[in-house]
DNA sequence: CGCGACGTTGATTTGCCTCAACGATTGTGG
DNA sequence: CCACAATCGTTGAGGCAAATCAACGTCGCG
């Protein structure tokens, strides 16, 4: 394969994660082509630092993200994660064209394809159909934060964590512990309680 | 004022929000005189019941509603209230047409606005631009939703009430501490004990 | 090899909840 | 218009969930 084909091979999921919500004509499957660029990031690696204008809209191929806030005492809170298929961004600092103050870097090896700001608006423009596309994507985005927000306000840690692993099954093997206690609001060490309590429970019945 | 007058005069501050986001032409202005309906709603009475499809995006005009789950202990726990100028549904059960674990009733008696599921999509589909002014929209409830939960799983209950007192200011006085401790996650008595610390601290300095 | 990230465990503390009781206010039916 | 119930906010005593602090073993990696 040459550098072209590869760049195109990974597009592919991104359009089929667009024609799944909406089929694309061959005009918009050409935009987002030419105006999706796909970038690679290495373990640790800043994809979005707090201060910075967020600009740009990942959308994950292979590998995880993570979006979140350092507090004053130095501790992580982790908003999101985001693997295969999942789109990751500072939503109100791209859009206000405000500094952020999260942060957005890589747990593993990951390609992203993004869109500038500027080329989104173009997108919008030439593309009208992707308003409804990202209006639909950001609703289920925002159902899916209003769960968890829900859980929060309302369920004790075990009874969030189990229902973490149902939901991020496809992920929990692949986070370190003390990012799932970032993920949840707990301590890792209360975590590591927690898991004990479900090992020796599950040993007995 | 006859009551077609009544009709218009309490749609005006709808026009009002959408031309905000994004002007409309008279066309445009003529579809949300017939598609949006107003409703008074008596404090207490139910919008919107669990179980049920949501099927009305509301638009609160004056008084207040609020989202709530039930758990099976009967507790209740509040994701949003919306006064003058705010949406409020379920958008998961709105969308998917599935049955709803959330409730919606009126704090105060409340005038909305509200469009059933089958206008909206007439009313995406004759008039495009809606699904631009809903992506706003929906964007804007996103960002508002993710700090509220960056700050439960960050910051302690003092801290959530100060940051409540802020964002809510214009609401605070309208309603009962049972209603604010329930929205953030905490209980009456230790609300009160909060704003008690609160007081004396202030008698302080 | 040695360092740093990770997970675990123990002892102690604390933020917040539970339960119970009490006035003050609201509202509702007789 | 009064009496009674229901809702609301407050306070106290006691308990529990989760945090803190500290120590230790393991593993992967430079």
């Amino acid at each position: 394969m040459d550098k072209e084909q590869i760049r195109l091979a990974q597009i592919e999921p991104l359009i089929d994660y667009f024609n799944q919500i909406m089929p694309l004509s061959p005009e918009e499957v050409d935009m987002v082509y030419s105006l999706f660029k796909p970038r690679l990031y290495r373990k640790r690696q800043y994809v979005h630092q707090e201060g910075d204008v967020c600009n740009q809209f990942n959308f994950v191929v292979s590998g995880c993200l993570r979006l979140y806030m350092v507090d004053d005492k130095g501790d992580v809170h982790i908003l999101q994660f985001a693997s295969e298929n999942w789109w990751i961004i500072d939503l109100g600092s791209f859009h206000e064209r405000t500094p952020s103050n999260l942060n957005i870097d890589a747990l593993e090896d990951t390609t992203v394809l993004q869109i500038s700001h500027e080329n989104l608006l173009v997108l919008y423009t030439q593309a009208p159909k992707f308003n409804r596309i990202f209006r639909v994507l950001i609703e289920n985005s925002f159902v899916s934060l209003q769960k968890r927000l829900l859980q929060n306000i309302s369920a004790p840690a075990e009874e969030k964590y189990y229902s973490f692993l149902e939901t991020y099954e496809h992920l929990v093997n692949r986070l370190p512990q003390t990012q799932i206690a970032s993920f949840l609001g707990i301590t890792p060490e209360f975590l590591s309680r927690l898991r004990n309590k479900q090992a020796h429970s599950k040993g007995k019945s």
